[in-house]
DNA sequence: CTGAAAGCGCTAACAA
DNA sequence: TTGTTAGCGCTTTCAG
């Protein structure tokens, strides 16, 4: 059974290779009447167009390289799906890549899509600057969560809504709260960790800063361990993963939340709903964050010279039952 | 700057473009001397194998699909991850296909794949079997987690570790135990649903199989509250994500989890140690399931035409907080 | 509006 | 062991 070219279907219309491929391509440029022969002609050989061929002659592969730090990470999958639906609404396929939280590997991962890719989207990289702007030299790139001078980027701003959440719990009578920062060498870890500062001061709430923590369910055990000897009534938690272990960790020592203590985590996973209590946190916009994604990286594919744009959407405050007011000191 | 090609650097070493291929894929073909040669132009110029030019030449694009029906079940992303990292071994990309649980769209985005691909890997696939046959007859396929007549496929029993779990709860004192069934139409949810029939007939215990609940945290919430009424005083639930459902949802009910009911999940995703209690469960080998469907997926594209082969792992009992003995029953 | 022809970068006989 | 020579399937000038 011989493969169905351009050529199969052009002979079977009596029309030369290039007119069909033209009426793949260009539509506009074909007479309607010979372009309706063609189409029919080619669904009727099942003819499909080679991908590889296209991609050699054009110099485009249609593909974009979505390369995640660790697709384990509950805030992943949604991304993953957003960045998919986009590139999909522009006929771009979605060649991923998971780094397996190998910061260091991330760039040697991306220098291989190299030539595979019309260009790369880079979901909350963990590897050195450098090293991505190098990257970035060949390469069209979007970051997403991360912000690199003279790369494009598409960041969600959690400011407003950590700061609603934190009058909230002012309201609710909490004076003295808690921040458990990421990883200090995350970018969000230390946007959140400023927007938190300073919602703290023009509040007027103590806010006590524990050391940096894995961004990771033990992570959050281990700080939920730290967060009794403080004297704090609520936490922020760096994400939603470890404002679980947080609980867990409540929980086993039979804290009560939102009774004894509050919790907030950020990002709004799947995992926020699950938990019990149900988690108040910070809804990221997953949707627009990839479809924003994608929109500059097409920008950058088709201008790579163009001023990198920067993208910032906000993050929407979901109250849930893992905050509420300080218990009365019964004595 | 023009591109680096073979030809460049065969310009530059002074050799043909057809020993610079060669040094590439079939280095033993090459004298030891040039070979090295080239390798070393090439890395000055920084030579990169253009993926398409060569997939237009061989047939073979190095890539594979991977259709997942939904990415953001937390079964997926383990799963991904280890078909990746086989994939890679055998320096093959992943492209990867979100259904977003549309069933019926599979079919569609799994035949645009066709010629991007060598092959496909269809995880869980929700779609018809006919829809899937005829998908095969394009491509070679492997499934994983269902078996459909003429296509390969590597699956995980986890009969006997339910079976053991089941054991284990017979120990602590349960004759009588629901089973929440997954969706009707899920390959997996059959195959479950009749291991723990079978091992409820082996223990002389009491089956009480409730209606199917959609696989989900929401599922397992209705579960949950089903199974108040019963009488039973455990539950199979289909998977962990269920589970989580039920656990949640026994818990707004001040039903104490393991002191008033048991709970066993499946499947051992990460979130089964991030509720509380954890989940007692049988973990999947995700790891071994990824390497065993890329090897059946090079069986399949070395010879399209050999007998589909089936690899079955055993799932492993893992038991946690979620389940105990039968609480002394205190009027 | 359509056809002829020249590539895109690489591989794979076939010769040498 | 290496070079020559055709392609792979498609796009894209350039003529017509």
């Amino acid at each position: 059974m011989p493969r169905v070219t351009i050529y199969s279907v052009a002979q079977a219309c009596g029309v030369s290779s290039s007119t069909v491929s033209r009426a793949f391509t260009r539509p506009d440029l074909v007479k309607d009447s010979v372009r309706q022969r063609i189409l029919a002609a080619a669904a009727e050989l099942g003819y499909r167009p080679n991908k590889s061929a296209r991609a050699i002659a054009t110099g485009r592969t249609a593909m974009v390289g979505l390369v995640v730090p660790d697709i384990t990470n509950p805030f992943m999958p949604p991304l993953v799906r957003a960045v998919q639906r986009a590139a999909g609404d522009h006929d771009w396929s979605v060649l991923l890549v998971d780094a397996e939280e190998q910061s260091a590997a991330e760039a040697e991962l991306i220098s291989r899509l190299h030539g595979q890719v019309d260009g790369l989207i880079l979901a909350s990289p963990r590897a050195r600057s450098i090293d991505l702007q190098n990257a970035a030299e060949d390469l069209p790139c979007v970051l997403m969560n991360r912000v690199i001078r003279g790369l494009p980027s598409v960041v969600c701003d959690n400011g407003a809504a950590l700061a609603a959440i934190g009058d909230q719990l002012v309201r609710d009578g909490h004076r003295r709260v808690a921040l458990l920062g990421g990883p200090a060498s995350s970018w969000a870890a230390q946007q959140r960790a400023r927007t938190v500062r300073a919602w703290a001061a023009r509040a007027e709430v103590v806010l006590d800063e524990l050391k940096p923590y894995d961004a990771s369910f033990d992570g959050g055990r281990e700080a939920g361990a730290a967060l009794l000897a403080t004297g704090t009534t609520a936490a922020f938690a760096f994400d939603d993963v470890m404002a679980c272990g947080v609980l867990a960790e409540l929980a086993s020592r039979g804290v009560a939340v939102p009774g004894d203590y509050s919790v907030v985590g950020c990002d709004d996973v799947l995992l926020a709903r699950m938990v019990t209590p149900s988690l108040t946190t910070v809804t990221a916009p997953f949707g627009e964050l990839g479809r924003a994604a994608v929109e500059l990286l097409r920008e950058s594919v088709a201008e790579p010279e163009g001023r990198p744009s920067r993208v910032t959407l906000p993050g929407v405050p979901v109250t849930r039952a893992s905050t509420g007011p300080v218990a009365a000191r019964t004595p």
